[in-house]
DNA sequence: GTCTATATTCAGATAGAC
DNA sequence: GTCTATCTGAATATAGAC
């Protein structure tokens, strides 16, 4: 197998356990062993686990700058787009009642690690944040659309967090409507731009 | 020293460095250098991480509830108890912003370990959840109480999780003012039954 | 009840054969 | 590019002296 490859399967193997069980419990043998890999060879591909970190990072950033633009080409409107996100949490739910949130809960570990690479991390939120800060400006909220956008992603992280802790899909359902519910008074369909 | 103050050292210096570093990354080692023990005499006290753990979330489980009792006595009003908590957000910012909710991260990480005492951690949560709704129910929203007193955690954890990712303490205080605001809304002062 | 010394296991990391 | 063998250090854990 080509060198190419490998790094991709160890890569794709170490994004999904840092996921399941968290970056520090992960060990290179974990890894190595997932992608049928001995550990000696391991070291090939990445000297350093904090190297794997950075390629997770860097791949997920890539794969949310794609899954965002996907969307924003794919939905009627910015109200739609926003309601895409919102509805991760129920697409999602039980990867999220299990694990958590992929974003918030790394972000939590590194901040606790005061690891180098928790600020790159917190680099997967901004992406989400300037994009719905876009979505609330197209809708006429230049004002506070920042402000909007973390309102949003608050919720995200609040609802996965309670998720995770009391694993009840019908919390996730009755709060991801409630958000829907404040998306519609914040932004009225037909209504013009809604300045603050 | 005798057997139960060293023992409640250990405690609160477990307590602290699992907040502050999280349950994995916190070793023996760092607890006994922490309360200055060797490492020996402290399985004199602790047999196992876990039951460090236990006692940890006993513990806490302990000062939650006294916690809440004295808010509840010494607050005015339900909506007063209820901003008591929001508040807590403020109060306590620099160590949230550098370390997350102390519940909410030792949920998550308990989860991806799938550790047995995770529901044991939730439990926390359900302090408040329970404190909560009875808060709301004494303010006359007996129907949708528990809704209500969740939908107040989880604004207290997303507000936690994007501050540590941000680190940034406008964004607390203007969410903060966001849930009084919506307090207010649910609850009018003066409209409801208030029944002490 | 606290210490030192030590066993054991496993992590991250390297060297060198194939 | 992959392997085995090995090193180093740190972690959990135990034994036994004081």
């Amino acid at each position: 197998m080509g060198a190419r490859e490998t790094r991709q399967q160890i890569v794709d193997a170490a994004d999904r356990l840092f996921y399941e069980s968290g970056f520090e419990a992960t060990s290179f043998a974990d890894i190595a062993k997932d992608v049928g890999l001995s550990r000696g060879n391991f070291y090939y591909h990445f000297k350093t686990k904090d190297e794997i970190l950075d390629a997770v990072i860097t791949q997920r950033m890539a794969n949310t700058r794609a899954m965002l633009e996907a969307w924003e080409h794919a939905a009627a409107s910015p109200t739609d787009c926003i309601r895409n996100f919102v509805h991760i949490l129920i697409t999602n739910r039980a990867k999220i009642m299990a694990y958590g949130c992929p974003v918030g809960t790394l972000c939590n570990e590194l901040a606790k690690l005061d690891h180098l690479a928790k600020d790159d991390a917190a680099g997967l939120f901004t992406l989400f944040r300037d994009w719905l800060r876009r979505q609330f400006i197209r809708l006429g909220r230049e004002a506070d659309a920042d402000a909007l956008a973390l309102h949003v992603l608050m919720g995200s992280q609040g609802v996965a967090t309670l998720a995770t802790a009391f694993r009840d899909e019908e919390f996730i359902r009755r709060e991801v409507a409630d958000m829907e519910a404040w998306l519609l008074v914040q932004c009225p369909v037909g209504s013009a731009p809604n300045v603050h």
